[in-house]
DNA sequence: ATTTATACCTTGCATTGCTAGGGGTCAAGT
DNA sequence: ACTTGACCCCTAGCAATGCAAGGTATAAAT
């Protein structure tokens, strides 16, 4: 799978993860690999960058975490901003995966 | 629908456009707009670059054609190995679009 | 004559995911 | 004791991409 694909689609990808509950960033990773099968097995200069980005923009919030056995962790949750983003966000992906759809899924019935 | 999406999808698209037979770029503009259901009105510096890198890479060759009555326009062809590459990226898309939906299509059977 | 649609092109920008590094903690194996 | 691997965080700089903005030119419509 081409490496560009992903571009634009990251962030609404760390939402979803967030919706099932706050996570810290390298179980957000560990969750979209799984949660994708495998397709997106994603380093962490990606994914890091990323969610310092969404909580720039207001989409989700941090907050440190000392556990007694463990190390230190940044827990992210969404806010609700970010909630209303994945609203939105998913009907621009369903627009978006029509719409391709329409080149690359000829058997589809909306393909003209 | 955000704009960033279209990233690394529209190599895909213009060689599904070609796919139905030899066009020139300004209607490979208006075929991806009709096409798309008006998703997609891409502007001219989005698609001629694209059509050019597309040329460098091999996928697709351009002929200048000058009809009797009209412009000049430069005619644009998949050669085999954009046939081959289109069939690929099909397949690209089919994992990419099946990996995001599981995270923005939570009605899906796939969404664990 | 002016506007609109057609038809092509390029420069430079903003954004983005990734590579390549850095730091550090902790448990298990050797 | 030492190394390996898993865990957990971060940044600087790169390459690619879609787009805005601007330019050029012909043909048809008003």
């Amino acid at each position: 799978m081409n490496a560009e694909m992903l571009k634009g689609h990251l962030d609404n990808v760390i939402l979803a993860t967030l919706e099932r509950g706050p996570a810290h960033g390298y179980a957000v990773i560990e969750d979209i690999r799984r949660r994708s099968g495998g397709s997106f097995d994603l380093p962490e200069g990606t994914v890091y960058p990323a969610l310092h980005r969404l909580e720039l923009a207001g989409l989700i919030a941090s907050d440190w975490v000392t556990p007694e056995a463990g190390r230190r962790k940044r827990v992210y949750a969404l806010t609700p901003g970010g909630k209303t983003a994945l609203k939105d966000r998913r009907e621009g992906w369903a627009e978006f995966s029509r719409a391709v759809g329409a080149f690359l899924e000829p058997d589809k019935p909306w393909a003209a």
